[in-house]
DNA sequence: GGTAGAATACCTACTGGACGGTATGCGGCC
DNA sequence: GGCCGCATACCGTCCAGTAGGTATTCTACC
């Protein structure tokens, strides 16, 4: 299995710096020779690895699932769980290079309109999830539509954190974020439960 | 003048195209030869009108801004103009080819970030001013940070407005336009002001 | 009101370069 | 020695932009 780790180092590699240039440039606007020269690998290896452009976005994109799927919860309540989801997303945003490409890659539509569904799906799903149980806590004022909500919340951050990289390079992600929450939660939970929420961020200690 | 109205002609028709074709495939992935197809004309003619493929665009997100200094109120109160003009803009984005590759071309970053900012920062200006003319008429919940405010619904409104482009092709724009009101207006408008407002679509009559 | 000439508006053919992808070869670990 | 992992050289395609010519329409002057 020696042989392999050199075969993953050069994949991960690889995967990166494709991350990083989709970012930065969109899918068109990406060229396999930047990819190639940040990974400091040749073509060769590269297309040993990866069959085409496409597959390589293909490939960034899933770095998204891979991230939510290792997310871990933290909390006890689902609203406030909600909440350190949206900060730890800001986060991965701001320093996850992986997560940074996979966003972008998700939010340009064009070439691969199946893996953005699902993406987009995914995020709702997890939302919605939790809007469920927090309605079954009893958090939520009565009569809410939570596949709408969820909707509108998964939604709102792709927005917030689109405007927020356009206008301050994410700078003021987190702020946004906190502001999303001041303007939304109240139209969502009852005020018992926002009493016990910290709408701005935790920091974990 | 009549010589005018033929170069007018083709100028219009260069500009559609190209919205059309930016608005489908993004800046990058779009070329010049659809671009000539769609409308009708040859490369010469193109490029009397537009230097370039870059001017060409910028031309395009100007249609952005055109539209919103042509937009008239409509409406008495400060936050049902907001709504109205939320819904006013969904329209646009669904029928209005202009506005749709301007949107497209704001949203992808990269060449142009200086007309982007302006974009974001147009929209925003506009949400702020009503905001405040709400808040001067007592409509708002005391204390809310106006800029803040305006920012998160604006963001907002992008997300929506992209998460519905890519999971339905903008068709349940209309329906998460009000979703969104209905979860944010109870954190912004008092119940008295809230009770005068129709969140749902007012169908000019 | 007709015509010269000048600007405006447009057309065609071409170019240089970059891009994604492939073919083939080669070294080193099992 | 065989295959995994990679290197190098090359290819066909396509694209934005240009050069230089042509048509169309306006202006001026008779």
């Amino acid at each position: 299995m020696a042989r392999q780790a050199r075969a993953l180092a050069t994949r991960q590699a690889v995967l990166l710096a494709a991350a990083e240039v989709f970012d930065e440039r969109g899918y068109a606007a990406a060229t396999m020779s930047e990819i190639l020269d940040r990974a400091g690998v040749t073509k060769g290896a590269l297309y040993f690895h990866f069959h085409s452009k496409e597959e390589l976005a293909l490939a960034v994109i899933e770095g998204q699932g891979a991230w939510l799927s290792t997310w871990q919860p933290s909390s006890d309540s689902p609203v406030q769980t909600l909440i350190d989801l949206g900060y730890a997303f800001a986060h991965a945003l701001q320093d996850d290079p992986l997560v940074r490409g996979s966003i972008r890659l998700t939010i340009e539509h064009g070439s691969f309109t199946q893996p953005q569904i699902a993406a987009y799906q995914g995020w709702s799903d997890v939302a919605r999830g939790l809007l469920e149980r927090a309605r079954d806590a009893g958090d939520l004022h009565p009569g809410i539509d939570l596949a709408a909500a969820a909707g509108v919340i998964t939604g709102a951050v792709t927005g917030i954190q689109l405007s927020s990289q356009v206008l301050t390079d994410r700078r003021d992600l987190i702020q946004r974020m906190s502001d999303l929450w001041t303007l939304v939660l109240p139209g969502l939970v009852q005020p018992h439960a926002l009493a016990r929420l910290s709408v701005a961020e935790r920091v974990p200690s």
